[in-house]
DNA sequence: ACATATATTGTGAGCGGTTTCAAGCTGAAA
DNA sequence: TTTCAGCTTGAAACCGCTCACAATATATGT
C-alpha cells in the first residue's frame, strides 16, 4: 500500500538501510548518495511509517492525558498548555476522558502496559492510586496534575490551593465578615481538601473558631452548589460570607441567594476559585489559577521523566486573588433568571 | 523489557501463536489450553504490545482530531462527544491543536502519511483544502467539522448556521427592530459566511434592504467584537438590533454599549450564536448549537469511512433559538465592569 | 486396519523500520 | 607492493505481533 524504505531504495539503487540513514541524517552516508536518496524521497513522496519506527525504537512520541469527563472549567486550557510543550518536541497528545459515565473498561491499563505512549499525565482523580503505582512500577513515566502524588517517584503539579483559599478567606474576614460558609468540593478530592484546609487555616489565623456545620459539600458543579447553599439556608444557618471551592458552585450560590432576595455583597460577600470565564461576567471575586502554565509544567515534567532526569519534583503554582463585585462593599451583583 | 507472547508461551508450554489466538479469542484453540494460557497471562500480568499489533494489522485504533488553538467555546464539548463514540469502539483520540501561533511544521502531514491514525477529523479551518484532498487521495478517511467539505468523497458535519442565523434575525425583526447591525466572523470561515448568509436571507424575507455598511467583521473573539462595534458607533451608524456571529463577540458588544450608556434591550436588542456557558449568566439571547452531538456524529462518520460504508453524507445539525433578557422587551441587562 | 476428516498446535514469513557487523573500496603510509 | 585506516554500503537480525500454512494428533467411517 504505502511506500516503504525498500521502494525508495529501489528507485535510486541503494539499500533500505542507506535510505534509513539518510532519513535520520546519519553522518555516515556519502554526500552524493544522500542527495540522490533525498531526491527519490521527494519524488515518490515517501514518508516513514511511524508505527514501525515506534516498534523498533520502543518509543511512541506520544503523551497520554487522562481528563475527567468535564468539558468546561480549567481542563481545555491545561490541555492546550500541554500541547504547546509537546508539539515543540514533535510529540502528540492522546487524550482519554475518564470518570463520570464513561465505562472505563481497561482503557488506562491499555495505555500503560500496552506501550502506546511514552508517558502519561493524569489530571485530577481520574486514575486510582494503585494504578498509578503499578504504572510507575512498570517504568512508565507518570505525572499527576491537580492531585496528590501517591508515591515519591511520581511528581505532581498543583495549584497552591491552600494558599489561595487562605487569601480568599482572609479577604472576607478583612471586610469584617463574622460567619463564613464554605461550600467545599468532594472529600478525597485533592483540590477540595486543600482549599478546605486553607479556609480553616485562615480562620485559625484570625482566631475564629471553625464550625463544621458551616462547611457544606458539593461536587464542583453548579447545581450541587445550589443545593448545598439551599440546604444551609433551610437549616437556618446564618452567614455573611461564602467561600466556594470553585466558581461554578459560587455561581450556584449567587443564584440561590438571589432568589431569596439576599443581596450580594451587602448581606453576603462571596468569593469562588478558578476564575473561569463566566466569573468575569457574573462579577464574581475569585482566585485565579494559572491553568495553561499548569499544562506546560506538567508536560515538561513528563519529558524530564522520559529523559531520565533525576528527581523531577512536585511543583506548586501560585494563585492570585481577583476582586470583583461579589466581594466589594458598595457594589451589587445580580443574575438574570438562569434558564437550564 | 516488557513481556512478549513468547514469554507467556514459555510459561505454559505453548507457542506464541497459540497465546495470540487466546488473546484474540480465536475459536480454534482447545478449551483446556485456553484456560492454561489465560492463567499464565494473568500470572505474568502480560499485555500485548499494541504498537506491534498496529504494525501487522495496519490499523492504529486511533482517531486524529485537529482543533483550532482556541480553548474555549464549542471545541471541548465537540471533543468530548467524539470521545464518547470513539471509546465505545476502543478507539483513542489523538488531538492536535493547529493554527494561531502554533508552528504547524509538518504535523498534519505526519498524521496522514505516517499512518498514525485510522481517520482524521478536522475541525473548523485548521487544515487547507489541498491537504484534505491529498489525504483523501491517499485513502485516509477524512471528516470535516464546522467547515465545508472540499470534495464529494469527504463528508462534513455542520450546524445549520444559515437557518439559525435566519431565526435569530427574524426574532429581532419581529420585535420591530428596523436597523440591524451584523457583527460577522472572518470572511472565508464557513460558519461566519453561512451566518451572514442567513442574516441577509432573513432581511430579504422581511423586505428589508441589506446595507453592507451594517455588516462589520470580527474574528469570533470578544475584543475584536468590541472593536467592531466601537467602530460602528464611531462611524455614527445607528442601529436598534445586533446579530453577532457568536456569543463572545455579542458579549463584547454588550460591554461597549454598556459603556456608552446604551440600554439593552430597550435601545438595542442583541442576539448571539453558540450558547456558550457565559451566555446564560449574561442573559444573552443566542442560537444554541448541538456541540456534543456534533462530535458524536463526526466520530460516527469517521467510523463509517473506516468501515468502508459507502457515501457517508454531509450532515447538518439543527439549531435552536434561546431567548434571554438581551432580546426580551421589558427586561434589562448590564454587565459589571469587566476586568481583563 | 486404513483412509479421511477434524481439531489443535507450531513454524515461518512477513509488517516497516533500526542497527550491528562485516565487506568493499579508496588512498596513504611503509 | 603490501598494509591498514577510514569511508560507504549492504546483509541480516531484531522489535512483537499476526496469519497462512504445515504438521501432528485424534476421531470417524468403511
Amino acid at each position: 500500500m504505502a511506500l516503504t524504505l525498500e521502494d525508495v531504495g529501489r528507485q535510486c539503487g541503494v539499500s533500505r538501510s542507506t535510505v534509513s540513514r539518510v532519513i535520520n541524517n546519519s553522518p555516515l552516508v556519502n554526500e552524493v548518495t544522500k542527495v540522490r536518496v533525498t531526491k527519490a524521497i521527494k519524488e515518490l513522496n515517501y514518508a516513514p511509517n511511524l508505527i514501525a519506527r515506534s516498534l523498533t525504537r520502543n518509543k511512541t512520541d506520544t503523551l497520554a492525558v487522562t481528563l475527567p469527563d468535564i468539558t468546561g472549567g480549567v481542563f481545555p486550557e491545561i490541555l492546550s498548555g500541554m500541547d504547546e510543550i509537546a508539539s515543540e518536541r514533535g510529540y502528540h497528545l492522546l487524550v482519554v476522558f475518564l470518570g463520570g459515565a464513561r465505562p472505563r473498561t481497561s482503557t488506562v491499563e491499555q495505555l500503560i502496559t500496552h506501550r502506546r505512549c511514552d508517558a502519561i499525565v493524569t489530571v485530577a482523580t481520574t486514575v486510582e492510586d494503585s494504578e498509578l503505582n503499578s504504572m510507575a512500577k512498570q517504568k512508565m513515566p507518570v505525572v499527576c496534575v491537580l492531585r496528590k502524588s501517591p508515591a515519591s517517584d511520581i511528581p505532581s503539579v498543583l495549584f497552591d490551593d491552600a494558599g489561595g483559599a487562605m487569601q480568599a478567606t482572609r479577604l472576607l474576614l478583612k471586610q469584617g465578615r463574622k460567619k463564613l460558609l464554605h461550600v467545599r468540593g468532594p472529600k478525597g478530592n485533592f483540590d477540595a481538601d486543600e482549599r478546605s484546609r486553607g479556609f480553616r487555616a485562615a480562620l485559625k489565623e484570625a482566631g475564629v473558631a471553625f464550625d463544621p456545620a458551616y462547611e457544606v459539600t458539593g461536587d464542583f458543579r453548579r447545581d450541587r452548589g445550589m443545593k448545598a447553599v439551599q440546604n444551609a439556608l433551610d437549616h437556618k444557618l446564618v452567614f455573611d460570607g461564602i467561600f466556594a471551592a470553585n466558581d461554578e458552585m459560587a455561581i450556584g450560590a449567587i443564584e440561590v441567594l438571589g432568589e431569596k432576595g439576599i443581596s450580594i455583597p451587602k448581606d453576603v460577600s462571596i468569593i469562588g476559585f478558578d476564575d473561569i470565564e463566566s466569573a468575569r461576567f457574573v462579577g464574581l471575586s475569585t482566585v485565579r489559577v494559572p491553568t495553561r502554565e499548569l499544562g506546560r509544567v506538567a508536560a515538561q515534567l513528563a519529558f524530564d521523566l522520559i529523559d531520565g532526569k533525576k528527581h523531577p519534583e512536585t511543583k506548586i503554582l501560585p494563585t492570585e486573588v481577583v476582586e470583583r463585585a461579589s466581594s466589594t462593599p458598595g457594589k451589587a451583583i445580580g443574575l438574570f433568571k438562569i434558564s437550564p
